[in-house]
DNA sequence: CTGAAAGCGCTTACAG
DNA sequence: CTGAAAGCGCTTACAG
């Protein structure tokens, strides 16, 4: 012992907030010097239980985390976590424990799994709103990544900036001098797509181009080409896993990308492509975005942090060679 | 409230164990009915400080976990254990804040932080022997993922069983009519290669043939082949990573592989190689490791149980085209 | 500036 | 078979 009193040593290791109480200075060294010697740790657990911090952050996922299957779907998200709480000096608890008969977050014992954590990064494509809701309801920190949105109240979230970037991407399309240019998604209803939609209406808004959206749905890639070139459509700009389909259509008919077609990507896939493509297109910041979220929701837990609870993060837009002015109508066949 | 006591609730939510006491069936229905109707459910940070369980076990791993330069060196032992996790109903907790600066689990306040947990899986390359000795004087539950061995007492582990393996490769090898069979190692003093080297010299033993091994030391592959020819080996058996780098350096002095040279491979490693080849040679059975590694852990938690606490988990033995029989001495350049 | 005391939500001997 | 009470190791009002 150093002489002094539990209160105290708890104060000199939770150091000096803003009108805290602060311990004397010659009093707070003999308690560091013990600690040092001691090799004294404060049992989280039992910080927590009383209300203070654990310095661990819950990650929950829609699915499985490891999943050969689902090939590295989390890796890169999960990367710049880690570098950032190994930097924050915090843990990752993984909730993996969310099995086939489980319901998402609310149900069962779940959301009262969390509260070891002091908050909680989500991550998944498919997000029950109702689990957003009661974490919001509950006031408990977190954040997604992605952008999501709830019935009420501010989801906290770091998302690609897709609107942006598809708005770049088209716009450098327009500029080769393309007038009919496509939006194509593979599936819709997602905040993703929506948007990248959003991004792709404003550059042909400002560039008094009509906007034309092609869905895939359930038909053949193949027919989604015949649209296009019924529409007359010299461009495309194609979600990240629909491009390579796409494209391979679009040679399987005869055509030339990009002669007779230009083709922009919407985004990285998960997964590598088998045959890789010098796409044009944009990147999406997957590290960046793990990092963000996992400062979102620390920046809750720190009383006068300033940290945006939502934020967009550029993506890189990358110049590939699936992108050209648009030919004479008179060379297309 | 369901009229009873906070002990009767705990009592039915903690189950029966051997002599434990029980609650009367009557009780413990009315009780597990309030539990359903209100959502109840126990608060795992009071548990773990009360001294029960809090269903989380820890993961410490001796290098980041999701680094993109490394690969994917624990995605398939996390993968186990993400689906053993899951179908046990325990989250895994990750270790990930070990910096730059720390040295281990034993300094600062890792170790400390180690008890939100249960137990502690462990995994990587370079650990430390102090930490092991730590965990084992504290009695603390844990399992490492490959073998390894402390100054004192049982360390548990899930390992390959890396000496079957390779004592079948070899004796596959001397079947074929090999009678000068090489050990090649990449690196040294490490428990996985002395129980490769185990397996070799058992098989050369059985059959009456003497063992030579090859270390590669910090010359050029381009030796080892030199200096396995110059020793008129048949065959080498070598090492997971350095398979592909003999074989291309064999290649290059004009060799044919297996015509000149027979090559297994004791292993598959962690990153695919670049140039795929069939290899012959052992899988290690990574995915089961980790889920074997969580297993032993929960099995010291369990009193009654069982479960051998250092176990090791057998290779798929493959066979591919870089072995054949020998060549007639004529034959060889 | 410092300490005694209550309380976080459980589990577990200990009495009935 | 059941409950009152202590205690896990902290934090945080509350008094001095």
């Amino acid at each position: 012992m150093a002489g002094v009193s539990q209160t105290t040593v708890s104060l000199v290791l939770n150091g000096t907030g803003s009108r805290q109480r602060r311990v004397g200075e010659e009093v707070a060294n003999r308690v560091l010097r013990a600690i040092e010697v001691t090799g004294y740790a404060a049992n989280p657990v039992a910080q927590s239980l009383a209300g203070g911090r654990s310095s661990i952050v819950g990650v929950y996922t829609y699915e499985p985390v490891f999943p050969a299957s689902a090939g590295n779907f989390y890796h890169p998200f999960l990367e710049g976590m880690e570098t950032e709480a190994q930097r924050l000096g915090i843990d990752l608890l993984l909730f993996t424990s969310m099995g086939e008969g489980e319901t998402g977050l609310v149900s069962g014992t779940r959301l009262r799994r969390l509260q070891v954590a002091d908050g909680c990064v989500l991550l998944g494509r498919h997000s029950r709103p109702e689990d957003l809701d009661e974490l919001l309801r509950q006031d408990f920190p977190f954040a997604f990544v992605g952008r999501r949105a709830a019935h009420r109240g501010t989801v906290p979230f770091a998302a690609a900036a897709y609107a942006d970037a598809t708005e770049a991407v088209v716009r450098r399309l327009l500029d080769l001098g393309h007038r009919r240019v496509a939006l194509v998604n593979g599936f819709t209803g997602h905040e993703s797509v929506e948007d990248r939609a959003r991004g792709y209406r404003r550059a042909m808004a400002s560039a008094g181009r009509q906007p034309v959206t092609f869905d895939l749905g359930d038909n053949p890639v193949g027919d989604l080409v015949d649209a296009l070139l019924a529409s007359d459509m010299t461009a495309a700009v194609v979600s990240a896993d629909l491009a390579a389909p796409l494209r391979l259509a679009a040679l399987d008919r005869g055509l030339e990308v990009p002669g007779d077609l230009s083709i922009a990507r919407l985004g990285d896939p998960e997964t590598p492509e088998p045959v890789p493509v010098d796409w044009t297109g944009f990147l999406i910041p997957r590290r960046e975005m793990g990092v963000r979220a996992l400062q979102i929701v620390m920046g809750q837990l720190t009383p006068g942090d300033d940290t945006e609870l939502q934020t967009y993060i550029p993506c890189t837009v990358v110049d590939g060679t699936t992108v050209a002015p648009p030919q004479p109508a008179a060379g297309r066949r």
